[in-house]
DNA sequence: TCTGGGGTCCTAGGACCC
DNA sequence: TCTGGGGTCCTAGGACCC
């Protein structure tokens, strides 16, 4: 058996933890860039505020709602995550960390009742962590999905739910829309239309080669899976990142190269961290450059360019990203979003060197340990590539940006007494 | 003024290998 | 007369997830 834990509306909740005054209130969080609602508490939900919505639309709504409104708060939200994982980690010996508010617990072999051992983990991190959670346990990560959507959504439930015998899942399914299976999305519902499927239970009878040839192998699977069989495993070790991405949104439009550029040693930055972090070296990138799609005379830019050799040293990689985005730009247009990927990736322990060709140096290699090493520290700001630009007037916004919590030192709550 | 960011997997089709 | 079989790698595009 697995039980797939799930936080409810994570980022709103993680907002009420250290804001206890809005407990019980309408709380929103919006994505980065202030852009568009990404999370609304049960509150707000129950205000009819829709997921989603750029902001700009619907902030008088807010207004009027008396609806309290965050900007994205990641380094707070991926400690409270870790707080959750630690405090599962009592649960089981393996857990997959699916997503910043998701996990899934291996239950093989347990002992006991899983309602009562649901409801323990559930009181358990409320406890430990103060996130509320729905916990959904079956034979399958498919059907844990499912059993944790009818936790939340039946009173009846209280937040667990166990699919242990057939019958209670065909319940289940019957009454819930094919689109609420995990990997069902509108165009895959659309084709299976064509196939006389509407509901959860119509895919779980259906015939699984028929189905295969309308859509791929995974869609089988699915099937396999809404039958109690498992054919997810659970990935309790992350496997490395194939590719790395770090793009954002300018927090004001472009029409000049320097502030664009600077942005692109940002991101350039952030991705060789990510890069450093899983020990890997980057040979590949991908640099792309573009207006507002919402606006006329849209223009979009990309190219690929090499390394001289693979490499995880910021410089090397900051100032090709830097060249290749001078490239792509063009005078006269709006700019509002930059990225940088790593789309070529090799494992450093299994990279070969070149006999002819020199690597990288030693003194490379321990110039980037010593950054490294500065920024656990004192914190990632604590040191930067000079081509990042001091004043950065392209950042993003964040107009509602709740204090750094838990990892911050300046930012540590006080208790008045 | 104003619409996120970061990924994964699958398939089809072509090129190429022995 | 008659023209195999099995495989890899790459890319583009589609779809989905949170």
């Amino acid at each position: 058996m697995l039980a797939l834990v799930d936080c409810n509306s994570f980022y709103a909740s993680c907002e009420q933890i250290f804001r206890p005054d809005l407990r019980g209130r309408p709380v929103v969080v919006l994505s980065n860039n202030d852009g568009f609602v990404v999370a609304r508490s049960k509150e707000a939900k129950a205000l009819g505020i829709p997921d989603l919505e750029p902001f700009h639309k619907i902030e008088h709504l807010l207004r009027q709602h008396n609806v309290t409104i965050f900007s994205s708060n990641y380094p707070l939200y991926g400690d409270i995550s870790d707080r959750v994982m630690t405090t599962l980690q009592a649960f089981s010996g393996r857990i997959e960390v699916y997503s910043i508010d998701e996990m899934f617990l291996d239950l093989s072999g347990m002992p006991g009742d899983f309602s009562e051992l649901g409801r323990e983990i559930k009181d358990s991190v409320w406890q430990n962590v103060r996130m509320p959670v729905g916990v959904g346990i079956a034979p399958s990560k498919t059907l844990a999905k499912v059993a944790n959507h009818a936790a939340k959504k039946i009173p009846k439930c209280g937040g667990v739910c166990v699919l242990d015998e057939p019958h209670k899942w065909e319940w289940l399914l019957k009454r819930m829309p094919v689109t609420g299976v995990w990997g069902i999305a509108k165009r895959l519902a659309k084709r299976l239309e064509d196939l006389r499927i509407y509901s959860a239970w119509d895919l779980a009878t259906a015939n699984p080669k028929i189905v295969r040839r309308a859509s791929n192998v995974n869609l089988e699977r699915t099937i396999e899976e809404l039958n109690g069989r498992p054919c997810l495993g659970l990935e309790d070790v992350p496997p490395a990142k194939k590719q790395i991405y770090c793009t954002r949104g300018f927090g004001k439009r472009s029409d000049t190269l320097e502030p664009i550029q600077e942005a692109v040693a940002l991101y350039a930055s952030r991705a060789v961290d990510k890069l450093r972090a899983q020990r890997s070296l980057v040979t590949t990138l991908h640099v792309f450059l573009h207006t507002s799609p919402f606006e006329p005379n849209f223009v979009s830019a990309s190219a690929a360019a090499q390394l001289p050799y693979p490499t995880d040293d910021v410089r090397l990689v900051a100032a090709l990203a830097r060249r290749t985005v001078a490239s792509l730009y063009r005078p006269g247009h709006q700019y509002v979003k930059a990225g940088v990927g790593m789309i070529e990736i090799l494992d450093r322990r299994h990279h070969q060197f070149d006999m002819l060709e020199p690597g990288q140096s030693v003194q490379s290699d321990k110039l980037m340990a010593t950054l490294d090493a500065i920024k656990r520290r004192h914190g990632k700001g604590a040191v930067f590539l000079a081509a990042q630009g001091v004043s950065q007037p392209w950042y993003m916004r964040q107009k509602f940006r709740s204090p750094e919590y838990t990892t911050r030192w300046t930012d540590i709550p006080c208790v008045k007494t």
